[in-house]
DNA sequence: AATCTAGTTGCGAGCTGGTCGCAAAACCGA
DNA sequence: TCGGTTTTGCGACCAGCTCGCAACTAGATT
């Protein structure tokens, strides 16, 4: 089983259609992932992968979370999608593309995307100081928000 | 049950012996305590439940994993003890007063400590930017380290 | 020192997020 | 339409962590 994109994400435009994607990086589109990748489309930012179950199960009822985390491991070898580890809670999975950081509330759970302009320089001092080349995005910041803050 | 320090981190002197030091926060100074503070004292930066449970075993052999999680939880409420989200993996604690931000290498696992100087910045243009105010020391960066950068 | 009692422990069961092995089903190129 | 792979659903399983409960203990009171 080959796993290499036959498209390239930076210079292939993609269709928002979930199954021309799949095709497009040459993996075989059967309905399960269709159903995954479909929602995770139209679901705007990181999600956890029992929504995403719940969602793609809307369209394809029979659908097993088993398969909606192997098909998040595909899609995530093809690129098209990031882990973002969450806190103590269930990772999250967005599309690809989006590098803005996730903050998650440490009181309600509530995410943020943070864009990720405000790092750069932060990434490159961590570079300078101990070798560690961050990879934001993958990685959820932690904090207690506004609304939350009010409450205390 | 009260869990609310009577000493107070910021002015008390932290005795380096952990069986002083719970009694100091006026909470009961049992074997398995003192074992697990002071395995905890002993060890320098982020540490599992497990591994820390093995230390702890050195000198209290009876010591259960649940009964560390709940010194764990203990120390915590006290303000002694710090959780660190790590990636997928277990979470890490480590002895408060120790700020810095803790970097976790994607595919060796390897720690680093990162002075948390760098973040300031950051912290504030997030808060300004979101409302979310970070606490950083409770979530763990992601990222390549140096060596594993060269394996690449 | 002996007693008393709230706080703590060890233990096993249980919960959640996630992975795996396998037989049956689906995809898709020929 | 058919055939060989890939993929799926399913249930069993694993790790990390929490919980309920009966037995035990620290440490205050006498």
């Amino acid at each position: 089983m080959r796993r290499e994109p036959k498209a390239d994400l930076d210079t292939t435009p993609i269709p928002h259609d979930a199954e021309a994607l799949l095709q497009q990086f040459g993996c075989r589109a059967t309905r399960p992932r269709v159903a995954v990748l479909d929602a995770l489309i139209r679901h705007d930012g990181p999600i956890d992968a029992t929504t995403l179950t719940e969602l793609a199960q809307a369209n394809e009822p029979s659908i097993h979370e088993a398969t909606v985390y192997r098909t998040i491991g595909v899609l995530s070898e093809l690129g098209l999608v990031n882990h973002v580890h969450a806190g103590h809670g269930p990772s999250l999975v967005r599309l690809a593309g989006n590098n803005d950081l996730v903050a998650v509330c440490q009181d309600c759970g509530a995410i943020a995307d943070i864009p990720q302009a405000a790092f750069g320089p932060m990434i490159k001092a961590v570079e300078r100081e101990s070798g560690f080349v961050l990879e934001p995005g993958h990685f959820a910041l932690e904090g207690v928000c506004a609304d939350c803050l009010e409450l205390r």
